[in-house]
DNA sequence: GTAGGATGCTAAC
DNA sequence: TTAGCCTCCTACG
């Protein structure tokens, strides 16, 4: 399940099991048989990533857009492939590696111009070098009343934060999810994303997203390490009535946009 | 066995 | 603002 690290990270791993060589490629769903037939024995030519958005680039000019939603899985092995399931809308194999591609809510052939438009509609991404961030403040945030909670979800103002990133970056830096983007000031803007480029960057090394500062560890404040199926150590998100890590109070929780908020009141007043 | 929820997003009202 | 998409896993009987 992913956010933006998840993303870049399986450009990494599908780069480093297949390009280079001729893939065998196949829908075994069903939902995905012709274009798959199209790219079947071709090279495939390297990967991109930007925000929760996957290209694999297939011959000169065929990419692979695949974007994961809330439910979609990415599943590597070593040959030989086992027989699929009847949910693996896309599996490349070759002689060494497999990979299943399942639930996703886009997977489609597209060309370099569709691709192109898809970069053009998406904010700055913190995990790529040509992330302009200050535009992205001075055009959205900056003049905007919707809250920071809401604006950091917005693909168009920031590429590949989802909802654990924004709860924890927010609750990093003490700022209250509510507060409007134009009351952000340009130090605090500089702060957060400067914050998500580390994090993200640790979450594409690890897999996973921890937030969780080394002071603020369960080895370094005698608690016990949180058990949760996300995986990573974090302060506030799924932690709801449990006590701050810090300040001891209860984390709150509250739907916002139709995903779960998550924040500390007692930490996060700025 | 079933219901419900989840790290996302879009089209339609 | 809501329904819908797509899958997997957990909690609850």
């Amino acid at each position: 399940m992913p956010e933006g690290h998840t993303i870049h990270r399986l450009a990494q791993d599908y780069t480093a099991r297949f390009a280079g060589r001729t893939a065998h490629v196949t829908s075994p769903q069903g939902k995905f048989t012709d274009s798959a037939a199209l790219i079947h024995r071709t090279v495939l030519n390297g990967a991109d990533a930007h925000g929760k958005h996957l290209f694999l680039r297939f011959r000169e000019a065929d990419w692979i857009h695949i974007h994961l939603g809330l439910f979609g899985k990415v599943t590597f092995g070593d040959a030989p492939a086992p027989p699929p399931t009847d949910t693996v809308r896309l599996r490349l194999a070759n002689s060494t590696s497999y990979v299943d591609l399942r639930g996703p809510t886009t997977c489609a052939l597209i060309t370099d111009t569709e691709k192109q438009a898809i970069h053009d509609r998406l904010g700055p991404d913190p995990l790529r070098e040509d992330a302009d961030p200050d535009t992205a403040y001075n055009t959205r945030i900056s003049r905007s009343r919707t809250t920071i909670a809401a604006l950091l979800m917005d693909q168009k103002v920031i590429a590949g934060v989802g909802n654990v990133y924004r709860a924890e970056v927010l609750f990093r830096h003490g700022i209250d999810p509510y507060r409007p983007g134009k009351d952000i000031t340009a130090p605090e803007w500089n702060a957060l994303w400067t914050d998500l480029v580390d994090l993200m960057r640790e979450g594409v090394r690890n897999n996973r997203i921890d937030t969780v500062r080394p002071e603020h560890t369960p080895e370094a404040m005698g608690r016990p390490p949180r058990v949760d199926d996300h995986g990573g150590e974090v302060y506030v998100y799924r932690r709801a009535t449990m006590p701050c890590h810090l300040c001891g109070g209860e984390i709150r929780t509250a739907d916002l946009a139709a995903r779960n908020l998550f924040w500390c009141p007692g930490c996060q007043r700025k």
